[in-house]
DNA sequence: GACAGAGGTCGAATCGATTCGATCGATTCG
DNA sequence: CGAATCGATCGAATCGATTCGACCTCTGTC
């Protein structure tokens, strides 16, 4: 009668399947979770009813409850899907993170920050979160997670009470690279950057700008540069892509005197000044040395190879998952931080002679 | 005293909120969903007591519950994330998804199918599941989603029972790119197919493998290829990358006969086999005519424009999202099937006259 | 033969919220 | 002035499983 009654009313639950096994529900508990001891004729008996029943096991939603645990880490990506996509460095950093995850079978949420536009994030259920790229300012759901209880882990963001760093040497880097340029014996460097506020505005950088600003991993960049040029201008691309670069390489040089390296904020967008340059019936790297950030393979760099500060985005990422693990585990992890290496292509020469201008009001 | 003893003892509900309000749970929760009439004076209360207890909102863990809806659906991918992420279809699918999903603040839950590998997929809280390129047998995961009432839709799969399909003319429009060719003269043909196993391995397209193939896609765009050119023959490649094209290339290329054109099942892999090509000291078109699918935009096709089948991707995957908001919305929702276009670039032309061969054995 | 211990099973409490029906007070209409 | 109505609030049941402690029944040992 009762396992009747369960059995008609919509989808079978536990308690549906122990009675009709004739156990009790916390028995059939055990049969299904394998924790304690149970005989084989019951877990049978069990699994049996299951079967007849068509139940498909605990139902994930009552198991989070209890458990306090959904098996889900969220990951927030900046923007849209499609343009955090088109850059491998995010696709490596992502892959990394499912690799770290997907090892202890938890589930990767895929979240955007749509800023002020969609409901919260936060409002899945989730056990902890990775904040990847994260230029825009998301203290509100930050405080949101904390509140909850939920580890949090950025990965290259600006230092955050209760917030698990995982760093990486940006402006080091960029300064190593920097003095390659140097040492090749250029001065007049321009920079492209990667945007700098969350609306993604293309655009001169310009210091108010960059003192309004909150993008950790561009304004880093920008330092190291400047840290060994430290008058270097330049401009602030719509986002990571060739296109982007493109558009930022036409700018750049387009100008008088014009500079003879750029340094680039990302692999993508060294292609696009490359390509710039290209049809500006500039050779690089004779007329212009171009140095970009990322090192990851690029369909379609060919025929340059690029001069680029490699890093590890894809340990970067396994890190990070790693880490909301330790976290989930009551452990506590170290902050860690990643290097890059400068990894020499052929888009880097020494400066032209300043004899030889090859266009301009002379 | 109740309320102390819930605020001392670990993270706050919302019935400690509702008793440092001096409200009952209900009312407390009804102030924070907004259903139902509340008191502005109340409903300040209750924000003002949570606010005190840190409280931040009612637990995504139990609405799931209480609700029966957690606000995810999982997309199940293929393979690894790092292989999948590296065509841009799957990219602009996926952002299709996640646009259409997003529209209803639900979460997108990323899903690697392992195969054997790791724990069940499904065991996940999730509302409705999205496959996408599913080549591998996934019937048992299906039919876990389908005892627990979880809404399935499947772009591009073989028809499953039960299972609301997103489909493409794959075999029509790859029969009308086969035309084209065939209207070009060309009548030794080679094939460069995607997967057709789980195992993604490499090889010769032989009859038992087609015979034991589940791999829809990759089957109808054979199917349509052969509608033209019944004996193509070809080869399977690893993956759907430029460089599984470029092997693929190598070898269909050193045969003899050797092909003057080549329907590629995909645009990466098309790419691949012009590089074959270019290596091979053939100049596309003249000596070989190339044929993709997709139509998405690479960087670095330059200089070619690829004669290809462009397929709606965003809109599939809008598409999808859509079906699985219907399918939960208790609508029934019509299967879709979508159609590619034929857009010629410059990797096809005229056959070359046989009267002029490049080279071989003469 | 009795007792300790282990294996197996069960009851009941709990996780944290939602929601239906009932209640109560105030306002308005006849 | 009484009754109907509406708005605000509360109680209690419910969602589906997990888990701790209690209980019972064997088995092995002294």
């Amino acid at each position: 009668m009762d396992a009747e009654a369960s059995q008609t009313r919509g989808r079978p639950n536990l308690a549906a399947v122990a009675a009709l096994a004739g156990v009790s529900a916390s028995t059939a508990s055990l049969a299904f979770s394998g924790a304690g001891p149970v005989s084989e004729a019951t877990r049978a008996k069990v699994l049996a009813a299951a079967k007849k029943l068509d139940y498909a096991g605990p139902d994930p939603r009552a198991q989070s409850l209890r458990r306090g645990r959904s098996g889900v880490v969220g990951v927030v990506i900046e923007d849209r899907l499609r343009d955090a996509f088109r850059d491998p460095i995010n696709v490596a950093m992502l892959d990394g993170i499912a690799d770290a995850l997907g090892a202890e079978s938890l589930g990767l949420l895929l979240l955007t920050d749509t800023g002020e536009g969609g409901a919260d994030i936060s409002l899945a259920p989730m056990d902890g979160v990775i904040l990847i790229g994260c230029s825009t300012e998301l203290d509100r759901p930050v405080r949101a997670f904390r509140q909850r209880g939920i580890p949090i882990v950025a990965i290259e963001a600006e230092p955050m009470e209760g917030v698990l760093a995982i760093d990486l040497d940006n402006r080091d880097a960029t300064a190593h690279g920097a003095r390659h340029l140097q040492n090749l014996g250029h001065t007049a460097v321009g920079l492209v950057t990667l945007p700098l506020e969350g609306s993604r505005q293309r655009g001169e950088l310009e210091p108010h700008r960059i003192a309004a600003s909150r993008a950790h991993t561009t304004l880093e960049r920008i330092r190291g540069a400047r840290d060994v040029f430290p008058d270097a201008s330049g401009v602030v691309a719509g986002g990571s892509s060739v296109e982007d670069g493109l558009v930022a390489g036409r700018d750049l040089l387009s100008r008088t005197p014009r500079p003879t390296a750029i340094i680039a904020q990302s692999d993508l967008l060294a292609l696009g000044v490359i390509r710039a340059a290209e049809e500006l019936g500039l050779s690089v790297p004779d007329d212009l040395s171009v140095l970009g950030f990322d090192g990851v393979r690029i369909e379609g760099a060919a025929p340059h190879e690029l001069t680029t500060l490699v890093q590890p985005a894809v340990d970067k990422g396994r890190a990070a998952g790693g880490a909301v693990i330790a976290l989930l585990n009551g452990d506590r992890p170290e902050p860690s931080r990643f290097t890059s290496q400068l990894r020499i292509g052929t888009t880097t020469a020494p400066a032209p002679s300043s004899a030889a201008p090859s266009s301009g009001s002379a």
